[in-house]
DNA sequence: TTCTTAACCTGGAGGC
DNA sequence: TGCCTCCAGGTTAAGA
């Protein structure tokens, strides 16, 4: 599940090839993909040279010359890759690139989506979604997490899941977070303390940048643009891990379903 | 304003 | 072997 590590990795990967490849053709092959019309896209895109990569939150922002953006977002199981695997299905669009180059998006779930942006258009596109501040700026702050905290009585692992307080952190990295912190994700925001709060900043931005530095967590999907995994699922001492033994305590990790998501947590070293 | 829930979507796992 | 049901989760819209 491309959460911000995965998204990072794939900039990261295609920041070091795409930039100067000029975009000469579009082939949409589902075009649910595109919320806008086809044409529209087509027409945005291009003719257009790719002028660098951008990242906010989830979202995958190309910038290009001399004008407009594209972005992606991969949500459940979308893919960039520049050789799907041989028998895979139908790529859901198609980047044709020169010189000789092709960008197939891939999406087993057809969940992710393609915008085609004019140029002054990103602003409004982002702040329509209303997404919260990213990880690793000066915005994001154990004073601004405390802040966003007050009055809330949401469970804390809905709060984290939620764009709009934090943009970037899914279901992977905020079971993860809140283990270290040894904080359950069942805690109603509202009733954190200042210094567990400092804990959760601290565990937020760790596990986000151990996921990058790990290339990103892949269970099965998740492929950066060269078609190769991340490793960082051999580091999870949470997610996914229910029935295990918590590394800390020998305990049990239990599972709940905390904000529709599936959760993982020890009873032991989280309160 | 905040929170909860359903819906979207499909492959894989498990049960019968 | 085949069928059925459940589960996985990022985002959005609707309702409480």
């Amino acid at each position: 599940m491309p959460e911000l590590p995965e998204v990072e990795v794939v900039r990261r990967r295609l920041a070091a090839c795409l930039p100067g490849l000029v975009l000469r053709g579009l082939v949409v092959n589902d075009p649910t993909v595109v919320e806008q019309p086809e044409d529209e896209v087509r027409a945005r895109l291009v003719g257009r040279r790719v002028s660098g990569l951008r990242r906010r939150g989830k979202y995958l922002i190309v910038d290009l010359a001399p004008d407009g953006v594209a972005v992606v977002h991969l949500r459940m199981t979308g893919q960039l890759l520049f050789r799907p695997e041989p028998g895979s299905r139908p790529s859901r669009f198609v980047w044709l690139l020169e010189p000789a180059t092709e960008l197939h998006f891939q999406d087993v779930r057809r969940f992710g989506r393609l915008w085609a942006l004019a140029a002054g258009e990103e602003d409004a596109f982002f702040a329509a979604r209303g997404l919260g501040p990213e990880p690793f700026s000066d915005a994001f702050s154990v004073a601004y997490l405390a802040q966003r905290l007050r009055g809330r009585r949401a469970p804390l692992k809905s709060f984290l899941l939620d764009q709009r307080n934090l943009a970037g952190v899914g279901n992977i990295y905020a079971d993860e977070a809140l283990f270290l912190a040894g904080i359950r994700p069942s805690r109603r925001g509202v009733t954190l303390t200042r210094k567990e709060t400092a804990r959760l900043f601290d565990t937020v931005k760790h596990v986000l940048e151990l996921g990058i530095k790990n290339r990103g967590t892949t269970f099965s999907n998740y492929r950066d643009a060269q078609g190769e995994s991340g490793s960082n699922q051999t580091s999870l001492q949470a997610y996914g891990r229910y029935g295990e033994a918590c590394y800390r305590c020998g305990g049990e990790l239990k599972r709940a379903t905390v904000g529709q998501r599936t959760t993982t947590w020890c009873p032991n070293c989280q309160r």
